[in-house]
RNA sequence: GCGAGCAUAGCCAAGUGGCCUAAGGCGCCUGUCUGUGGCACAGGAGAUCACGGGUUCGAAUCCCGUUGCUCGCCCCA
């Protein structure tokens, strides 16, 4: 065990594993760009009552995730935890209500939540998000997870479902969860310990526990859309013709909430086939009342969030080809130290010219230096001997085809900063 | 916060009381091949057997504790 580790729940990128990230990033920037989405990156650490505010007191991540640590100045700071209210909260702090309603942003960045790791989940994790803020239109509902969807198509997870809900808003939900109260109060004795103690906290959570007992109590239990007002079942209506005029298909599931205080009317996620915890690799929602929780004008707004380590896992599960990080293209192998001034020569003017070049192992003999050209998976090896250095040549062996030929070095640095 | 499992070189591991001065494989290095890689063969480096304590004539192996990791619950991406 070595004296150090990465903190639990961290872990290192490491090179081998870069593919993957620079893969579901270009394709999640790709995206994002032809739906008009302008990148936003902010601050990894907020002040504190940001989350308290808009995620909610009542929630976990409020309650027990949140690194939270006084700075030198006496501030209390959280490190993000979540990544819609630091959007929401740039989009006050700019004056992005100045601009053309609604802003698209979409943002990659870790998120932080102290919590026991697991399969899939991870004290620090990255998240691909958007958010469309300004816009209370259905249509905008439909965009996101237009996006959403279309994400997952692009790098390669079509074995996917879209489940989605209206919670309703304001004017409905109370009502709806007095309903809901009422109907598990009668109940009480059948369920589970967990949910005794939801029945009070956090009543809508009782809809998606997984005890037996409690599933099948859901199942009976009185459904959101069907308490919802005249304006969120318009709303819902429409966002369900939107997305089947796109033909993306969903599955309705009322037991589906989610664990953030902000989210109003519509809710949804994309969760992978294969079975297993942490499965959700997209989850989002509207949020037409954070705005105002966070001291702006009333704004509605609308986002999701995607765990780009768990996209990584289904990625690999599903072994979807991933093309590999280019390879240094070129390896100087030197024999002796005047071919050595050569080399070090001719991979600064390469490197000048934009061309990648790098040294074998100079202590070696010329064999093990080929070993590693061909271990590195380079595709050409260059040979300066004593030869070469007389002649102002250099050796150039394609390793794919083992072909060789000796060209005089100017010649070969302007092919090659040419080609 | 609760529950379960695991811990032997960089990685995968055999070993369940004494022939363990710890097998084997991958990877790494060297040589066979004095200036040419992949294949093959030969050799080499690399392990306080997670840490601490106990039982025993004897512990990688049994017991206790600690730490770490993994998996599940809660919740989430």
């Amino acid at each position: 065990m070595p004296t150090f580790q990465a903190p639990r729940g961290t872990t290192d990128r490491l090179p081998a594993e870069q593919k993957y990230w620079r893969y579901i990033e270009s394709k999640a920037m790709d995206v994002a760009r032809r739906f008009g989405y302008g990148r936003i990156d902010s601050p990894m650490f907020e002040d504190a009552g940001l989350f308290v505010r808009g995620v909610g007191e009542g929630t976990d991540i409020v309650e027990k995730e949140m690194y939270v640590f006084e700075d030198r100045g006496g501030d209390m700071l959280t490190l993000r935890a979540e990544g819609t209210a630091p959007v929401c909260r740039a989009y006050l702090q700019h004056g992005m209500q100045n601009q053309a309603q609604p802003v698209r942003m979409y943002y990659i960045c870790p998120v932080f939540r102290y919590e026991r790791p697991q399969a899939g989940r991870f004290r620090q994790h990255h998240q691909f998000g958007v958010e469309a803020i300004g816009d209370p239109d259905p249509s905008v509902d439909a965009e996101v997870i237009e996006l959403a969807w279309t994400m997952m198509h692009d790098i390669g997870l079509s074995d996917i479902t879209l489940v989605t809900n209206s919670i309703g808003d304001g004017d409905c939900r109370p009502e709806y969860i007095r309903a809901l109260k009422s109907y598990y109060e009668n109940v009480s004795g059948h369920l589970c310990q967990d949910c005794k103690s939801r029945l009070e906290r956090n009543p809508l959570r009782l809809l998606d526990c997984k005890v037996e007992t409690c599933r099948a109590l859901g199942e009976e239990a009185p459904k959101s859309v069907e308490c919802l007002c005249a304006a969120c079942e318009d709303h819902w209506n429409r966002v369900q013709s939107y997305l089947s005029a796109m033909g993306i298909a969903n599955r309705v599931d009322h037991r589906l909430v989610r664990g953030l205080d902000y989210y109003t009317r519509t809710v949804f996620e994309i969760q992978p086939a294969v079975e297993g915890a942490q499965s959700t690799i997209c989850g989002g929602g509207r949020y037409d009342g954070l705005i105002e929780q966070l001291g702006g004008r009333p704004t509605p707004g609308i986002g999701f969030g995607s765990g780009i380590e768990r996209l990584t896992l289904n990625l690999i599960r599903n072994e979807v080809a991933v093309p590999d990080e280019p390879s240094p293209q070129y390896l100087i192998v030197t024999m002796g130290e005047e071919a050595r001034i050569e080399g070090v020569r001719l991979a600064n003017q390469m490197r000048a010219a934009g061309v990648g070049a790098i040294l074998a192992n100079g202590g070696r003999a010329l064999r093990g230096q080929m070993r590693q050209a061909n271990a590195l998976r380079v595709s050409t090896a260059l040979i300066l001997g004593e030869d070469e250095v007389r002649d102002g040549t250099v050796a150039v062996r394609d390793m794919q085809t083992s072909s060789q030929q000796i060209v005089p070095v100017d010649t070969f640095l302007c092919n090659a900063a040419g080609g």
